[in-house]
DNA sequence: CAAATATAAGACCGATCGGTCTTATATTAA
DNA sequence: TTAATATAAGACCGATCGGTCTTATATTTG
């Protein structure tokens, strides 16, 4: 790894923090350069334009969500159990933490009407997360560990909508009270399907 | 109604439609202008800063929301009736308008690490959003249309974090499938409140 | 270790930011 | 209708914006 790849990607997480919680609007490239205790040479060596930043910032965290998903599942074995691993992770990560919620959120709400390129990205970070939930409970009809008759599209559709309402709600409200009722309808839900 | 006065409220609503659309932080004093055709002395002479602008225009949208709510259960005669009206507003209001998505959503995203008053603003349209939904189940429940032991608030936060979710995804995906899923699977739910 | 090269510092740029202030002009009240 | 007042225009302000370019300095390669 060259050292200008490890100082770009050393801005991309620095960068990411502070793009989640202000806002790309709302993030200046003195901001970045605070940040990352660069100077404006050491930014703009590296990426071409602000947008490029705010992109791959997106991305990393992007990423780094989808790996502590997967990390989450690891040592659990049924689709109940990884379903409820994801549901606690989304709570510990997205709420509690300091890292101002969850970026597909901020990114996708700010980017919606005005950036085609990352709100396609967004999109793309939603359907992932998504079809995790859907391959879950299709995994879990198929091994019967789940009733048939489950519209697995629909719930990872329910579930993922009523996480991101709860993220939001939880942080404007500055408690995880929301969340927590959400996560436990959910909890409920999914036993529910081994009925 | 004084001229300073008409002229305050027209800014409020012009100014809403872009900010709600651009956000706080990308929304400049001369986008404001520009929607309004006035000079700066026009806002100015108004408001005491931008900040000000945001929040009255947040307060505008809100109450708009609440107005349209209102007047999308006028004509219906039971709680079942005007829980489904108050979704389909949802769906017409939020996602396929030209408006530029939920306020509520687009503004708390954006204020929850920048501004606490706001916060604390869109944390209470939150409230009333959903004491709506709980007032009619809870109504529903004590009239007998609807079976008793069904937990009115947990189905508020449900209800609402789903929609809010849905909005979300719906735009950032161009479309409204999820929305619909969403709206189909709260009907459900609802109809089964009175079996 | 030395020469070639890659990298970051920071002065600098024009444009735009939010906001002020004076002045011309509407509006309002007598 | 006129005098007093309220209102908006727009020149102006310093600060900051995103971005460029030259130059000093690391890093890498032979």
């Amino acid at each position: 790894m060259t050292k200008a790849a490890r100082t770009r990607q050393f801005i991309i997480e620095k960068a990411a923090t502070v793009l989640n919680k202000k806002g790309m609007a709302g993030t200046s490239i003195s901001d970045i350069m605070e940040a990352t205790k660069l100077a404006k040479g050491g930014i703009y060596g590296n990426f071409k334009d602000k947008e490029e930043i705010c992109l791959e910032a997106f991305n990393y965290l992007s990423q780094n969500l989808s790996g502590a998903a997967q990390l989450a599942m690891l040592d659990k074995a049924g689709p109940k159990e990884k379903l409820f691993a994801l549901l606690d992770n989304y709570n510990e990560k997205l709420v509690s933490g300091t890292g101002g919620g969850c970026p597909i959120l901020n990114f996708g709400v700010e980017a919606d009407d005005t950036s085609p390129l990352l709100t396609r990205r967004v999109g793309e970070a939603i359907s992932i997360a998504q079809l995790r939930i859907k391959d879950l409970v299709t995994e879990g009809i198929a091994s019967g560990v789940f009733r048939q008759g489950l519209n697995a599209e629909e719930f990872a559709i329910k579930m993922f909508t009523m996480l991101e309402g709860a993220i939001f709600t939880s942080r404007v409200f500055g408690h995880n009270k929301q969340m927590q009722v959400v996560i436990s309808l959910l909890k409920s839900e999914i036993t529910s399907f081994s009925g």
